[in-house]
DNA sequence: ATAAATATGTGCGTAGCGCACATATATAGT
DNA sequence: ACTATATATGTGCGCTACGCACATATTTAT
């Protein structure tokens, strides 16, 4: 019985994983790692093919075959980077403009299963995972995968901590 | 600010997602429904193509190639369904081991994130969790689709609704 | 100046899925 | 009873998303 809350989350997380990832797809028209792909490379100015690979947690070759797409769909544009092996990703003008209405629909998938709680229940909710993810384990790269579909301009400080393995003594 | 707890849950849900589908897969070796597919049909005897197509969400085809990847592997057996035209779906003796390993996998997934939580924090989260899932309008087909990885050992009374649209007037 | 590390791109194969079509059985209408 | 329709499954074909192994270019270390 103490595993409930194991089960009662579980199904939680899949049932808000289907709704954003079909709006996902109907924003994009893509699936997989894309639209996070998206949301990531707009993240900062220049990505790198190789931290968005390790932040999406694909192969390399699968990176850039998903850059690719995101190319022919003109929604990126690989420039140089200043390491001139490095290439450096950014959103054209459309890329920003999906990029956008792919955080909103998230947002909305998300608000249409919470609604259903009054305002002060919410707000217990919201201190209570709050204080689940500061309380994790995580590296910076942790924090950029687990953050990889999150609305920067909602979230303003990631409770996620970024120090782990820090104080390896 | 107000949509602060969307962002968060969504961050939460995505992480509990690749935990669990990354045990999944290295339980079965494979990825996509598959998972899902072993322990739906493992709810009950004598499952269908049909009824499973419609709890997934695939095509019908996809739904028959995922099928025949677990007989291959010989996790599911086809047997004679009563109607004729039905196949009946039942699980090997691997299937059916396979299936709770599933299970304890994900439970185990979860539960790694759960465990910074003091109890009464748990406690709290189950309360406001089973409320949200009990408030949503779903109807009988929702609710398997919502549930297709939960443990059936651990969720005894399940709090999804099973009657959206029953009233209809 | 050479070796090793870093970053990207490519050939090739596979898993997972959908569309359109074909087939078999059950049910309904006359 | 006989045809028409609905239901359930299987198949040919193609596509998307991905990984492995390899090749290439640039930077850093020795």
């Amino acid at each position: 019985m103490e595993n409930g809350i194991a089960n009662l989350l579980g199904a939680l997380s899949l049932a808000v994983m289907d709704r954003i990832e079909q709006g996902a797809r109907e924003v994009v028209g893509r699936g997989g790692e894309t639209p996070a792909a998206l949301i990531v490379i707009g993240y900062g100015q220049g990505m790198t093919n190789d931290k968005l690979r390790r932040i999406l947690g694909l192969s390399h070759s699968g990176t850039v075959r998903l850059v690719d797409r995101l190319v022919s769909d003109r929604l990126v544009e690989r420039r140089a980077g200043k390491d001139g092996r490095e290439v450096a990703l950014h959103l054209t003008a459309s890329g920003a403009a999906s990029r956008n209405e792919l955080l909103a629909s998230r947002i909305s998938a998300v608000t249409s299963l919470l609604d259903v709680l009054s305002s002060a229940e919410r707000k217990q909710l919201a201190t209570l995972i709050r204080e689940l993810l500061a309380r994790q384990d995580t590296s910076e790269m942790d924090r950029f995968t687990i953050c990889r579909m999150c609305d920067d301009r909602v979230c303003a400080n990631c409770p996620l901590p970024t120090n782990k393995g820090q104080h390896a003594r």
